[in-house]
This record gives C-alpha cells, structure tokens and sequence, in this order.
DNA sequence: ATTCTTATTGAAAATGGTTTTCATTATCAA
DNA sequence: TTGATAATGAAAACCATTTTCAATAAGAAT
C-alpha cells in the first residue's frame, strides 16, 4: 500500500492506476493555477500525445469524485480545477474573481475566522435542514486593478 | 419617474421597457425558486405564446448587467436566476446545493455574522489586492435528506 | 397623432464545452 | 500467463448559450 495518497483513494475506491492518470495528477501538482480541461489536455499531450481529451473529462470528473481534485465553476463556461493537496497551494482558500478578465486570485486573510463561523454555520444547518455537508465555497466578484485602468 | 425600481434601473441606463421583460420580471417575483432560461422562457409562452427563448437568454443577461437579477451557477451546466429584491425571498441570503438532486435551499441562519465578517474582508482583499468587489457568494455543497434515503 | 431612428425581437443557424458511443487496449487479480 | 473487465481514444452526439439577420416596436422628435 506504497504511494502516493490519490493512489490509495484509487485503490479504495476500485479504481485502476493508468498512464493518463498519474499524468493529469502531475500536471495539476506542478501549477498553483486554476486549470480548465482543456488547459490540461494542451499540457499532457506534450508528454503522451495519444491522450485523448475525452480521458481527460473522465479523469477529472473521476478526481472529483473521489475527493483527489476539486472542480469549480466562476462563471465563464468552462469548469476549473484544482488538486485538493497541492503543495504548491495555500492550504484552505477563497477565491476573489474578476468578472471581467476572469482571473482568479487565492486568498487566505481572515480565512480561520471564516472557517470557524463556516464550521458552526454547518453545523446548525445540517441539524435544520437534515444535509450532509461535504464542502464549501466562498467566492467574491469584482473587478482587479489591471481591468479598472482599461475601462 | 414612477413605476417599479427596475423600470427606472432600466431607465436611467437608456434601455426601453418591452413586453418580454415585463413577463420576465413578473415571473421572477411570482416565485421563491431559482429559475433556469427554459424554467423562465416556458412559463413566459403561457403569457405570450410569441416569446422567444433567446429572448430570455437576452433579457436575463441584461437584468444581471444593471443588477435587477443575479445569475447563480450551482454547477448543474445550466444557470438560475434570482430577482435582487423579491418580496417572496429572504433579503439577502446564502446557499445550501445538494449536490445530488441539485435542490437548492436558501438560508439565513448566521447570515449577519456571515456578512460582518465578509464586509472586513471585503475591506482588506479590496485593498492588498486592488479589487473593486461587487459582490459575495457562500455556497454549502452536500446531500438533502431525500437523496440520503434513496442510497 | 404621425414620423423617424434605432433598440429590440424571434427564428434559425452556429458555437463550444462536455458527454456518449463503441470498438480497441491495458490493468491487475487469479 | 491468462482472463475478465475497467479504461481509453476517436468520432459523433448533446445541449445550454450565442450569433446572425431581417422584421418589429419603443419612444423621442415633430
Ligand atoms: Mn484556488
Ligand atoms: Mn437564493
Ligand atoms: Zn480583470
Ligand atoms: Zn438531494
């Protein structure tokens, strides 16, 4: 049972240990950036070019799943995602969006405040509303600094 | 200048008032739901039966533009729609999605506690991070009671 | 009330991210 | 090494949303 953590989710989980997934993994691992699925599609065919862009769906959809990767949705049609472990990474962060350019900012001032009211807030609303809560998320929206001048 | 606040919204940013927004509009205020496009356009062919669905697209984008609505996406391939000030709803309130069903509740419990604290670090992300921000989701993402039954 | 400008509309077609299908290939337990 | 079957890649399908464009309607000016 050697391995790296995802590997083991994997195992639990039933799943097989393939090429195209230790490569989206690592490719997720080496940036603190937010990736589409097609950002990793562009990226892992330079080390297999046979990876289809439809594994690459699979696959995330599959890390999602199982908790290995996180999938977000800010708003410009197209899903972003994120390693749940990325030594790369702040470890629990917001995000500040700018509605114009769409870029994504991590953010963690305040953020063990917001933990401790969101931990309490779950608390109640999972007795209130019977909901098993699994995560959460914290977006604001704005517009950054470079977009202002522009306009 | 009498008339409703979003004949003025509309108005003071040079847009016409037409039937089709007026469906909208009253459409939303009907319900305490989140709508889809096609939850709107559907209900807005009762109305009038000419009613296009690009339309709806079209109005929606604008209300979210001049802030008479919010466009919401819980992750579904699909975006809803909340009027700002619907007197069926909560004033300002924050999200519960289960991630199963897709059924979203709104809540309010801590919600002043939640928007102290989102008002401080609206402040100071504003400021490190040049950010004008316009404004905050909290989205709590789990399984509702039903779907817990169900598995 | 009528005219005129142009914002708005509806239908159809296009777009683009994501999913489905299906035959082939690769993983891993036996 | 073998067999069962999970995973893959290519192509096609899907489907929410956007674009195009000719026709219509809002509302300012007359
Ligand atoms: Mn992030
Ligand atoms: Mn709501
Ligand atoms: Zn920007
Ligand atoms: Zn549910």
């Amino acid at each position: 049972m050697r391995g790296p953590w995802w590997q083991k989710r994997l195992y639990d989980f039933g799943y097989r240990l393939t090429s195209p997934r230790q490569i989206i993994i690592n490719i997720l691992r080496n940036t603190d950036k937010h990736l589409s699925a097609e950002d990793i599609y562009i990226d892992a065919i330079k080390t297999n070019p046979s990876i289809g862009l439809t594994t690459v769906y699979r696959t995330l959809d599959l890390f999602s799943q199982i908790g290995v990767v996180q999938k977000f949705d800010f708003g410009e049609g197209r899903a972003r995602y994120e390693l749940t472990n990325n030594p790369l990474k702040k470890d629990h962060h917001h995000h500040l969006v700018c509605v114009n350019c769409k870029s994504i900012i991590d953010y963690t001032d305040f953020v063990n405040e917001e933990l401790e009211l969101m931990n309490k807030t779950e608390k109640a609303l999972s007795e209130k509303y019977q909901f098993n809560i699994f995560h959460h998320t914290i977006n604001f929206y704005g517009m950054c600094s470079k977009c202002r001048i522009k306009e």
